[in-house]
DNA sequence: TGGGGTACTCACTCATGGGTAAGTAGGTCT
DNA sequence: AGACCTACTTACCCATGAGTGAGTACCCCA
């Protein structure tokens, strides 16, 4: 993996976007973010059930790199990190928005379950 | 791999909306077919440098299951299939527009590389 | 006669994305 | 004294996504 920020070349806009949103949690994060503002690392990890430490890691690392989300950290003795998401992370948010909602529509069609708390309790052991 | 649908539980819409685009190139071959209505799977490759004939296939096939995507077979003796977006597939297009849009304000910022046909030649060797 | 085009399938390989579990430093709570 | 909290890092493993190359059936054209 390049620890050097993603970067084409892309065939088009929709490549270029899905290079920064490509992995399994990066829209949670993005929403996780966009509707509390600011979070910090343990508030985060709680709010996507199922993640791993290592993961959420990385991909914050990654969107920060990619300049979607800013990180904040506080030189206090426990250790404390806030997350928020910038100008950039916000417009893609609002971009993202009409796809969320194509994909509520399918979830509706095809009848698909929603991860409840429940579950994803049970899912994360 | 499951051959039935992909489906969920999702966390969201959004999460949704991914599970079907995502693959390397689902969002091109949406993109290839809403712009040029119908295609034949030749044409298609050739619409989408560096696209192997297997990746290929196996996506259509998903997209196909998925509802995207429309499949007409003619028997004739140069077989000759055309695929075309379904209702959902245009609708899911036009989802992607402002994702597509950010991206390529994104593409402006940190000044990548779209990818030329020579470029694309080259790749695919 | 054989090379090419059509739309595939199949077998094999390899890189990477993601998961698991443990370790770390300094401080507070019990 | 020892457990626990914070936000990580590190090492290891495995499943999956994607690429390569060959094979197939049928016909056309030179």
């Amino acid at each position: 993996m390049a620890t050097s920020a993603r970067g084409g070349p892309y065939f088009c806009g929709i490549d270029a976007a899905m290079d920064v949103v490509a992995g399994k949690w990066k829209s949670l994060i993005l929403w996780e973010l966009h509707h509390h503002g600011t979070r910090r690392f343990a508030a985060l990890r709680r709010g996507l059930p199922g993640v791993s430490e290592k993961m959420l890691i990385q991909h914050l690392r990654e969107m920060e790199e990619d300049g979607l989300v800013h990180r904040e950290v506080y030189r206090e003795v426990p250790p404390k990190v806030e997350y928020s998401l910038t100008e950039h992370g916000v417009s893609l948010n609002a971009a993202l928005a009409p796809l969320g909602e194509w994909g509520t529509e399918r979830m509706r069609r095809i009848g698909a379950d929603k991860v409840s708390v429940d579950v994803a309790a049970t899912v994360r052991r």
